[in-house]
DNA sequence: ATAAACATTCAGAAAGTTTTGAAAATTCAG
DNA sequence: CTGAATTTTCAAAACTTTCTGAATGTTTAT
């Protein structure tokens, strides 16, 4: 296969994909984009390659750089901004789980604490099932925060030797 | 807090929180419903609990039933359908991750074993630059999937026992 | 100060997804 | 069988998200 269209192929699925994660297909595109190519692209590359218009492109862009997933880059002598994306994959996907942990399980947990203390009966078979159920995802949702943050710390060498040799 | 409003809110919440992980909303709810309900409930019982119309009810029970999420349960002298939900929150982990890594891991690993073997001269620095990346990520991914597979296979107590201490 | 180059915004259009509800299919008791 | 109860399907409508591109804002070279 040639290197074109084994870009274009993994460019387009890495969109699939992403979608499938709550990302949206063009942000997922650019972030592939950026992933494989060696120099930074500009704004207008980056349209010219994935052929879409510069609002979308902007925007896109923007949301890149606010998760932490891409950087400007000047380029000496230009005028214009240059992007690049982090390119070791666990470091992409220690920042994605910080963010996630941050946007969205930190304030799940502070919702599960206060519906925790519903009143009531605890003899109810409704009243206690629902506070089973809550207390089980928050013990839950909060061991996997403690893993997070163990992780997010971690350097990759730790992860790779020690974490990993769990499962040999 | 009163239970009534607590479920609302529980309800409705996991309804917003599913949809940043790409599932849709009337899923989540639905699965939310059944998770704090201590019986079974008829699909009439869930369109009447969430304001849904039936071929709503029926499609997304449908989908929870495919993910494994939700068990179709016989009442005794009733004709009708009644469901039911796992009310263990690592089990419904474990077979989320499960059903994710079949649907999405696995074809996304396929996929870039093939990119890998791009033709070209490596000394290119973009077909250098294409190889690393695919590379690094179909390593990271296989990491990942073994990790995976012995999750699931592990019973919670394996889990709890063991891999937790890692994280205090 | 001016204008060219470039970046950002945003209202409306397009595309994609979810929901409805009525019709069709299925199941089961009598 | 028959027909009432129940489940499933699906086309159209409602809603949501994403994208476009022209207008506006900002920066920099001269």
């Amino acid at each position: 296969m040639k290197l074109a269209d084994a870009k274009q192929q993994f460019i387009s699925s890495w969109g699939v994909f992403a979608t499938q994660w709550g990302i949206n297909r063009t942000m997922a595109q650019i972030h592939a984009l950026l992933m494989v190519s060696p120099d930074p692209l500009s704004q207008d590359d980056v349209m010219a390659e994935l052929n879409i218009s510069r609002g979308n492109a902007n925007m896109n862009i923007r949301e890149l750089i606010d998760w932490g997933l891409v950087e400007r880059v000047l380029v000496p002598g230009e005028r214009r901004e240059y992007f690049t994306a982090e390119k070791d994959i666990y470091k992409v996907a220690m920042q994605v789980a910080k963010e996630r942990k941050k946007r969205e399980l930190d304030p799940m947990l502070k919702l599960l604490s206060q519906l925790e203390d519903v009143e009531g009966d605890k003899k109810d078979k409704h009243v206690k099932q629902f506070i089973d159920t809550i207390t089980g995802i928050r013990r839950f949702g909060t061991q996997a925060e403690k893993m997070l943050d163990v992780m997010i710390k971690a350097d990759e060498n730790w992860f790779t030797s020690n974490l990993l040799k769990l499962f040999r």
